[in-house]
DNA sequence: TCTCCTTGGGCACACCGACGCGCATCTTGG
DNA sequence: CCAAGATGCGCGTCGGTGTGCCCAAGGAGA
């Protein structure tokens, strides 16, 4: 990982606007479109930049509530954790899921409508989730940060 | 809200195809570039389309663990709420920040290089933090899901 | 110190494709 | 039966993108 300030730059812009084309991007790092159009094909071709996404407002389609799950299971054998996972990855409304140390097994966070919506989900999607022992709940109230990349990426200059 | 299908179908392909073309896109849902164009766009001024943005691949950074920190304030007042909230955006190792119901105050999702990079936040971030009365982390062993939009989302066809 | 070589940058050009417009057609709802 | 909204086709223009070439800077070696 051998990145300049202007690699950075580069992908601090592209974090921000995906579609901005070379000479847009080349001024505001200041660089010539030609070059910029190498330095953003490395980055892509080393991996630094997995895919470019449109983010959706979650909010335009009602999905306002936010619900992190505690989950532990009956067993932590190898066995157990599999069927657990190969069923954790179909729930719709699930968008993350980490395998923990600690107490709780698993964490999920859930996205619902509201608490009505996630008493829904609790029973047609997490309640049929296999080797369950235990689900505990707690709703979000308010979401302070919420970014993709932390901004520590973006300060790390080498060259 | 009132999006059918290819309306569902274009979100789809954009949130992985950022940087589709009209003709592109137009070919997978279905659609001449004309009547894609307009839909994009609208769907682009309704603000179902937040942004467009690069994805980048932060094991490349070296950030490969991630780790959820609960905390715990010394009062729930609103001064101290918004003391904490003040300086846990300016965190650059913080991701994700959630006001929680229940016992835990705050939920934090924390991304570090490993355990003792994650040591040095603590120590250089996380203790700063005003009000701040327990402190309590868990690693994530592993991710299972990380989506960025709920597959719920692209199966609500209305007409 | 001089020279060679490598790495990265900029300029100019040409090609290809995207984008937006106008108009005709079709469907949906009243 | 009509009106309004949505679609598709064709076209022209504009802009992006990729290539080739030359230049500047820095490092290595004789």
């Amino acid at each position: 990982m051998d990145l300049d300030r202007k690699d950075l730059a580069i992908l601090a812009e592209l974090t921000t606007n995906a579609r901005a084309s070379h000479t847009e991007l080349a001024n505001k790092v200041g660089l010539s479109s030609t070059a910029l159009a190498r330095r953003q094909k490395a980055l892509e071709d080393d991996g630094y930049i997995q895919a470019y996404q449109a983010a959706l407002d979650l909010a335009q389609f009602g999905l306002t509530t936010t619900v992190l799950v505690r989950i532990a299971l009956e067993s932590q054998s190898d066995e157990a954790l599999k069927a657990f996972e190969a069923e954790v990855v179909k729930c719709p409304s699930v968008v993350r899921c980490f395998l923990m140390s600690g107490t709780d097994d698993y964490i999920l966070i859930v996205l619902a409508r509201d608490i009505q919506d996630f008493e829904r989900i609790h029973r047609t999607e997490l309640s049929r989730l296999p080797r369950v022992a235990r689900v505990q709940s707690s709703f979000a109230l308010r979401e302070i940060v919420n970014r993709a990349v932390p901004t520590v990426v973006f300060g790390e200059a080498k060259r």
